[in-house]
DNA sequence: TTTCCCATGTAATCAGTTACATGATTAG
DNA sequence: CTAATCATGTAACTGATTACATGGGAAA
């Protein structure tokens, strides 16, 4: 039940509607850690605040309903990232792809390959841009987010370093 | 549908049982790539028997069928991996688990990044030493799973550094 | 002879997707 | 006035988990 792990983490921030949480969604969570849609999100807000973990902070015009994470919910988010569950469920489309590279000849492979490492590159450069603009506004400081944009910039040079090492490799066999 | 693909790549290796299937999704895909577990692989073999993706190469004792994957199921393995989807769905406890770090307090962050960095310590080890037997045992071709061993090794490396950086900012804010 | 591993399946439930449905507000 | 965005929801379906269920073969 990761979604309602995932509510909680974003509304510990800040309280949020469910519009809003769907686009922090988007835009946090999504590439790297989890997927979910508005259709799934309002549901379990509505779940959440049954079992106390959120309550509405308040309604706004066109039935908006800003929620806030509650201590209840707190103290559940902090359980679940102190005492995780001993295996990690991971579902990654991305990563089967990279697995399954074995499956197809050189040709086949550098087409997927060429085209990953420049989506790398792209994503290495915007992120760089990202975390440039944040460590300036805040002065040293950790704002949210610092520690995710800082993930995200290895990974895809980790990824970018490997494409091109397993490029190379096939070429040569 | 990537359970599908992931079993057409498993089986374009060599033909394999349900039961087969399922040790390889554990010791394969599991941790990084994709998760299933048997009662989700039998009906999906079934279904893809019908679909003339693989075919029943053989039965043996215990109702054991060993699967192959056909012509059409090896063309869709190829089609999915040169024309993914634009989108990548990823699901990661364990990424989301890192991504909420900023959630917690400098205390609690210690108590998850200390022992995320050990557990990367022995993933790496044992990577680093499977990799060595590989390599040696092969002299210097591309088996099957080199690439995702060196991928694994890799990322674990990025995963580690990182943590060891974020303890660092958190310890100093 | 009993314990462990091999081997396959189904049923009930829960999680997640896709499509449908509605309507207010804001900016141009 | 009209297009884009804000904003919330439900229904039908598919994907995935958990629990139940069964039994053969091998080794100790």
């Amino acid at each position: 039940m990761s979604l309602r792990h995932a509510l909680l983490g974003l509304l510990s921030d800040e309280p949020a509607s469910g519009y809003e949480l769907t686009r922090r969604f988007e835009k946090a969570l999504q590439r790297y850690a989890w997927h979910a849609q508005h259709s799934q999100i309002y549901p379990e807000l509505t779940k959440m605040a049954a079992d106390s973990l959120v309550t509405v902070a308040a309604e706004g015009a066109r039935g908006r309903r800003t929620y806030a994470i509650t201590d209840a919910g707190r103290a559940e988010l902090r359980r679940w990232m102190l005492d995780p569950p001993e295996t990690f469920v991971v579902r990654d489309e991305g990563t089967l792809r990279l697995f399954l590279l074995s499956t197809l000849d050189a040709d086949d492979a550098r087409t997927v390959l060429v085209p990953l490492i420049d989506s790398c590159e792209r994503e290495i450069a915007a992120l760089r841009k990202g975390i440039a603009d944040a460590d300036a506004a805040s002065g040293g400081g950790l704002p949210f987010g610092r520690l995710v944009a800082e993930y995200g910039l290895r990974s895809f040079e980790t990824l970018r370093d490997w494409a091109s090492w397993a490029l190379e490799r096939i070429e040569h066999n």
